[in-house]
DNA sequence: GACTAAGCGAGACGGTACGTCGCGTCTTAAA
DNA sequence: TTTAAGACGCGACGTACCGTCTCGCTTAGTC
């Protein structure tokens, strides 16, 4: 009648499930471990088990959406993959749970230490490395000045995807990337278009 | 002839200097009505009735503190101005309690949408203003690129403070604002210094 | 714009109408001083001149309707006497809002003495006089026993009426007052009919 | 396989048994869950998981007092045993908290279905019961008249107490019971002794 | 094949804070 | 002076989830 066979995955996997479902009906603040116990059917206790707070949980959903997406090696001059890269991140802020879930999750990454490095080391770190071989190699082929400050480039291009999505209370817009990208880039070049 | 103005004073100010209290000690999260309440001798019910949940009340904490902020006609060259608004906001966040109520109270202006509102409304729009005309003024003085566009670099000025703040983790530098606009005004000046 | 300059009559009036309105729809657990204010324009605190608590404003109501029912005189034999007089009691809680405000205020008058005593004098001790007039001319025309006593009478009368109506839960029926009164009256008769 | 029966125990009794004590002092009114909660240090939660309301708890209190008056039973003739009966209500409302209790807790009773069905499942319907037996058994005997309708006579003999207790705003005697009895039954034997 | 050990369901529990209701008191200003 | 208007302190309400805990049950892995 009880007492699942199974691995202790199983568990997990349909609580995360179930976990995405409501946060996407109802964000982060409707996340509650009672209720995720109660539509799963898997004890409170075993959720504990698990994840220590909702918190967690919600995060690893945003770690389990953002491993779905693969970074797909992108081509192209420097331009063309900033935008690729910026743009991934805005389509799934735009197009799935992600926008709820971070606006939700924002202020918990950003009190709580523990969440916070977690989130760092799983999310943020990926973007800085990704952009500084861009820049890296921006440079190396004379599209780049030498100067440039991957980590500023980095905070520029997301802060303003953020900004706007948290605090400037405005639509994400689709061409989003490609405006943000154009509006900076021509700072680091070496020879702007115009 | 009803909504006496001059009654709201005493207890408001009272309710709102003991809630900066708490919020710079406890945060968002330590932030209770209840706990107000217990700490000013001001009822329960009398908070509710001015401010309709903690979030209005940190908010109203928030307005408070911009509003003593005032902002100083600044001159000079454009970006000496755009670093003068940007320093302004950089020193509230790192030196006051504003950093870590925007930290505990980003997530219920992004979700809430009342407060979004309320929040766009006393915060954001006076930072769109001020960078809207320093560029109208940038532009007319032959500094600025004609095509500058005054919203994309309000989000990216303040969008980097804000994602470090938030996301990436770090400190706030006191020359972030000078190393922030430096690193995108060359994209807009007609005339990059080098 | 307002301040009646009439006399306190035509508050009360209002007041205590609007009382009675709201104990037929909502018993008098839903009568409340703030709701009445509300409902009449009357401030609260003229009410509260007049009536100390919304206990005393639903007695002043049963105390008005009471009144409403003039006491015919009623002639006849005993047995009619007493059945008349019981039925005006029966049908006041059976057909109007009567039943309901006391089963809401019954707690109170038991409980609240100066309640208590007001409700006594107001109401029960006219049923006393007038069963003890009854016991009397019933005794004196050699219908009745000369040891008959009034006060257990009338006790026995109402009682039966009150205690289906607040404890048995059973409905009052329109021949309660019959049934009580030809159930009881052969202990009391010097020639019981069979 | 679930609804331990065992656990329920050590809180539920230390908190009627508080609910007691309360009810002794201040009455209905002065008893709240959250002072039940403080005075025995059982959280206010978990009162609630076991009673709605303090209504339910109180009429907890009452079943409880019920159910130690240990129903003995009675022998003798009809008039005896109807005095018996009676006289143990008597003395349960007179002597104990019980009074007091049924005071407060009537306009509930009569007010909220739910309460009124169970306390008329609980206490009503056993003197029902009670009374029902007895005139079975004194018709059989040939004391009592054959029509003798002892659903009026359980309402005329209770009723009248509670009238007294709750309206009549007179004391309980010990001898009412006696009383009572005499004053009806006359009106159901055979052969009234005079 | 019996016997632990672990994982699990079930849910009681103490606790914090919530946001609401209505009370009765009080103050202010207009009529 | 009486009134309307309404702010205020207060007590209690009933609720939502929290995170901890104890209690058997049920499978596995080990002997």
């Amino acid at each position: 009648m009880s007492g699942t066979p199974t691995s202790n995955h199983a568990h997990r996997d349909v609580v995360l499930e179930t976990a995405r479902l409501i946060l996407a009906d109802n964000g982060v603040k409707g996340l509650t471990i009672e209720g995720v116990s109660a539509r799963t059917g898997v004890a409170k206790t075993t959720i504990y088990r698990r994840f220590r707070s909702k918190q967690e949980l919600a995060l690893a959903v945003v770690r389990q959406m953002t491993a779905e997406v693969v970074a797909v090696e992108q081509h192209g001059n420097s331009r063309a993959r900033l935008v690729a890269v910026l743009e991934r991140a805005v389509t799934l802020l735009r197009t799935t749970v992600m926008g709820k879930v971070m606006k939700g999750l924002v202020s918990d990454i950003a009190t709580d230490p523990e969440l916070g490095a977690a989130y760092h080391r799983e999310v943020i770190s990926l973007r800085v490395t990704t952009v500084h071989d861009i820049v890296q190699d921006g440079v190396a082929s004379g599209e780049l000045k030498p100067e440039t400050d991957a980590g500023i480039l980095h905070e520029l291009l997301f802060g303003a995807v953020y900004y706007r999505l948290l605090l400037n209370g405005g639509e994400l817009e689709s061409a989003m990337a490609d405006r943000i990208v154009d509006a900076i880039l021509p700072a680091f070049l070496i020879h702007p278009s115009h």
